[in-house]
RNA sequence: AGGGGCGUGGCCAAGUGGUAAGGCACCGGAUUUUGAUUCCGGCAUUCCCAGGUUCGAACCCUGGCGCCCCUGCCA
């Protein structure tokens, strides 16, 4: 059991076991993650997965990995291996414990039989549609069905030729016999099993009968010996018939704990709308950098750390939520703080010339790696007269408190020398200025101010033209332009896409140093974010995502100043 | 004959009758060769509202109000 790096805080769950376990109703929790095979994870999983592994580390207990395979319509092999490869990678190690809910078919038809037997099930012959209309609704009850009162020896051979095979896809229903009236609709003799003439991916044909949700996740609870079983808000109304279904079948009766799912601001999380981004191409993929699914986070450059940082972080509890971006993005950035690397890089490129440096002439700066841990050691900067900075370091008619590079104004170049700018070339047709001619103190390397210097205040990155490996960068921004795009009831999310999502830049220039980096690994560009490695670099074509900016208290201000 | 939940600062959230933790965000200020990091300080006389019980209420009681979920042979 893999301990999360944060601390599972104090939730209204751990109280319930708390108080459990004082008055000796177990000796052991063992929780369950139990994904459908049916689509990837995404961040809100995550937060059921920390949850349920937490509760089983800090009781010492276990978590099981569970499918939820019941609807082989909607589930393949390829859900199910990319559902393991994201679990792995957050973190969590199920060991022993990989089960299916598949692989109880048997045991649960059985079940069905039993049901049965007790006259607490009956096979019923309704269509769909006349289901619907004898549910009645959220007002009216329901009516009983003509099928309601068949003698248990009918139903009974009815079943098993529903198993056999002898009746079409939605001929004929399994239905247990609750009550027609019940407020809660779940009660209105639920459907457990349906036909499905399909196959399955795990038990291929062996099947034609499959139980519904409400018929395997109990029971499947049940047969594992899960102490809690943990599922989000929306199956509240259905804990009256997880509870009856345990009762009437007679077996051990575990117990439903639902808390509120995730949501994050500027983003959405339903599998539906997921997937409707991926299909309709608003995204590259399942794992297309924007998305909050755990893959998008990977290639990110998110780590899984952060993200059970995170989840640790937000809590647990029943009222309805929506966590703002800024807290994961806070998480990211602690981690990589410490672990990143630092490195030179220029993402918009605006070409100086130090006049006075030598045409033939070049150093090297040996500095480290991080300026806080000497343990990631020391790497080398090649430096000489041509050199790219940011353009966004340099303003023509600076405004108040730019302390950046302006006409006549010095800045100092990161771990080089301090720079005076004498000439802004300016392209002859567009006016835009495309060259600084700069002239370097030499007595400034490295940080050196000599006798009655002024210090400058502006510090700024820059890659030797000669040397800087040319790299394409990926900066990404919030998928959409609202806090809630979902919550739009006036019209669809997707009318709230940001258009500029994603940026890719073609001109960047990194330093030398960064060769032989591979796909994954995270550097610190200084004073812009955190970049990772994408999986499409190659040595032709080198690409960089970024992971998140740095927090930039100057792009604050002007904003601010722009506002007022 | 509707039912089930939830309301603590901008966003989360602890708190379970003894006088409002913490995080994010935001606002100041110090340190800094990253306008980063770090550090210090500020940020709810009040817990949806109104009554009541109590020496004492975010916590207990009553009555309102607001929001979410439920009418798949999906999970």
């Amino acid at each position: 059991m893999t301990e999360s790096t944060g601390q599972l805080g104090p939730n209204f769950i751990r109280n319930i076991i708390d108080e459990e376990l004082a008055a000796n109703k177990h000796d052991t929790v063992v929780t369950r993650f139990p994904p459908e095979p049916n689509g990837y994870l995404h961040i809100g999983h995550a937060k059921s997965i920390c949850l349920n592994f937490g509760l089983a580390a800090h009781y010492g207990g276990r978590c099981h990995l569970r499918f939820d395979d019941t609807n082989p319509i909607k589930e393949e092999q390829e859900y199910i291996d990319a559902i393991k490869a994201d679990l792995s990678w957050l973190g969590f190690d199920w060991g022993q414990h990989e089960y299916y809910a598949s692989n109880y078919f048997e045991t649960l038809y059985g079940y069905a039989e039993r049901l049965v037997e007790k006259g607490l099930a009956y096979v019923c012959e309704l269509t769909a549609e006349q289901i619907r209309e004898y549910r009645g609704n959220l007002i009216e009850p329901g009516r009983p069905s003509p099928y309601r009162a068949r003698p248990v020896e009918e139903n009974l051979d009815l079943l098993r030729r529903m198993r056999a095979g002898e009746f079409p896809d939605g001929s004929h229903v399994l239905r247990a016999k609750i009550d027609m009236a019940a407020p809660n609709l779940n009660l209105r003799d639920p459907v457990l099993y349906r036909i499905l003439h399909a196959s399955h991916h795990r038990t291929g044909s062996d099947w034609c009968i499959y139980p519904m949700y409400d018929f395997a996740h109990g029971q499947s609870d049940s047969i594992e010996g899960i102490t809690h079983s943990i599922c989000t808000l929306e199956f509240e109304d259905h804990r009256p018939l997880y509870d009856w279904l345990c009762e009437a079948i007679g077996i051990y009766h575990p117990r439903q704990i639902e808390f509120a799912r995730l949501n994050l601001t500027y983003t959405v999380m339903s599998k539906r709308r997921l997937l409707e981004l991926v299909n309709e191409k608003h995204v590259s993929g399942w794992d297309d950098p924007r998305m909050p699914t755990l893959s998008g986070m990977r290639r990110r450059g998110f780590t899984p750390g952060a993200i059970r940082t995170f989840c640790d972080r937000i809590g647990v509890g029943k009222s309805d939520s929506v966590i703002d971006m800024s807290v994961l993005e806070d998480c990211v950035r602690e981690e990589l703080d410490t672990t990143a690397p630092r490195a030179m890089g220029v993402l918009r490129p605006l070409k100086v010339t130090i006049t006075n440096y030598p045409e033939d002439q070049a150093e090297e700066f040996t500095v480290p790696r991080h300026p806080k841990n000497p343990d990631m050691g020391r790497r080398t900067i090649p430096f000489s007269r041509e050199i790219y900075i940011e353009r966004d370091d340099f303003m023509e008619e600076p405004p108040k408190k730019f302390f950046r590079l302006g006409p006549g104004r010095e800045v100092r170049l990161r771990y080089g020398y301090i720079i005076r700018c004498d000439e802004v070339i300016k392209d002859p047709v567009s006016g835009e200025v495309i060259e600084l001619r700069c002239s370097y103190d030499p007595e400034t390397a490295g940080g050196k101010l000599p006798e009655g210097r002024k210090k400058v205040k502006g510090i700024i990155h820059w890659v030797s033209a000669a040397h800087g490996i040319p790299v394409e960068v990926r900066v990404y921004d919030r998928l959409f332009n609202v806090a809630n795009p979902a919550g739009d009831k006036q019209c669809d999310y997707r009318e709230h896409l940001n258009p500029e999502s994603l940026g890719v830049l073609t001109d960047c220039l990194v330093e030398p140093g960064l060769v032989g980096a591979q796909p994954g690994e995270v550097f610190q560009f200084e004073r812009l974010g955190y970049f990772c490695i994408d999986r499409d670099d190659t040595a032709h074509k080198r690409v960089f995502n970024r992971v998140v900016t740095l927090r930039d208290t100057w792009a604050k201000l002007s904003a601010n100043n722009l506002n007022r």
